[in-house]
DNA sequence: CGCGACGTTGATTTGCCTCAACGATTGTGG
DNA sequence: CCACAATCGTTGAGGCAAATCAACGTCGCG
């Protein structure tokens, strides 16, 4: 169990120092929480009340519209940060659904506690807003990504940039995170693996 | 020209409270600077220096891609930031183009004098933890909006959500941020305006 | 006034979606 | 452990929303 708790202080060190007493009270404040495969963290409607940090596993996040059609919205994996972060934020009901794709483990942790925790250890405001600022850049660049590449470019840069995260969810849901039906994506990796030649099969993305 | 300096300290108490102390140590970090419509801020291959905040006119981030078509990735006017995020953060080459449509005023900040200020001010590493927590609710939103949304409804819901800065661009700026070729939004424009009725001018959007 | 950029409108094309049927794989209860 | 159901991925036929291409009107600016 513990081992696995130290993911999340090895991960933090990654972006700003800890003294190990500052390392010590930052567990402390966390709960783990097992998921079942398929299991949901949280569903529209209902109220975000964690910040979930996973330790193994994966999870997605997604919305359904009126045609009750998923939208993936995230694909979340080791050291990910899962949550309606609005609903999380500002008590509001949440809007997405959060699944368990794999069994997973998370770290878990209580808005109030997490403010209370900044003051304690004043170096996770700082890994807070480092945090925030590179999902900020990430989403950029997927928006520049749906608005400037075609479909197929999608699935190549996203297999290039995520090598392995493809493999961990079913295609469906792989394909609702690029902005495509499931239809469209098999036939584009069929193209891929055709273009590719029969000879030469080390670009398989399996 | 102080007054519109003191966009940017009010601005910044709408989320975190500053002492009159705390509050005299941020404008001179900041200078000011105008750029005429049609200007750049900056350029891709550049090393983006500053972090800007606009205090009057608007202005629009973009890139290009191989076929030289260009796509919107911001639309920003009074109290945005504006920047190549990443070539501030890192240094690396900037991948945007940042033009001033409007005549436009700027306050800019330097990196190193940023972090020194994050010192000077600890308040505004809430502050900026808080923008880019909110940045990141609305690029959330903006990719769940073109994963669920046909380009006739992306169009309502921009107007709906911030009226008035349709009016401050050229529609084929407002075009591309959407997703969508100028052609496409003349047509949709045309749709809405048919459907409401000759007699009933009052959900135009001019 | 005349040039150039922008928006509109029409004709045509296309990338991707929808619908549908069929294999393959997974998981589950008898 | 097998049989069956359910889910997922593949393949094909047809359709549609939006893109492309192109011509024309309009506005702002030098």
């Amino acid at each position: 169990m513990d081992h696995l708790g130290h993911l999340l202080v090895t991960h933090i060190r990654k972006y700003v120092p800890l003294s190990s007493e500052q390392e010590e009270k930052v567990l402390p404040s966390f709960r783990q929480r097992r998921i079942a495969k398929r299991g949901y963290l949280i569903k529209p409607g209902e109220v975000c009340r964690y910040e979930s940090f996973v330790i193994k596993g994966s999870l997605r996040s997604f919305i359904t519209d009126e045609q009750e059609h998923e939208h993936v919205l995230q694909l979340a994996v080791e050291e990910a940060w899962v949550s309606d972060f609005n609903s999380f934020l500002y008590g509001t009901p949440a809007q997405f659904y959060i699944e368990a794709v794999e069994p997973s483990v998370l770290l878990q942790i209580e808005r109030p506690d997490l403010e209370a925790l900044y003051r304690q250890v004043p170096p996770l405001e700082r890994y807070f807003r480092l945090l925030h600022q590179n999902l900020y850049l990430k989403l950029s660049q997927r928006i520049v990504d749906n608005l400037s590449l075609s479909a197929r470019d999608r699935y190549i840069n996203f297999i290039q940039q995520a090598p392995g995260v493809a493999a961990r969810f079913p295609q469906k849901h792989l394909a609702s995170y690029l902005g495509m039906t499931p239809v469209a994506l098999s036939l584009i990796r069929k193209g891929l693996k055709d273009e590719a030649g029969p000879g030469e099969g080390n670009l398989s993305f399996d």
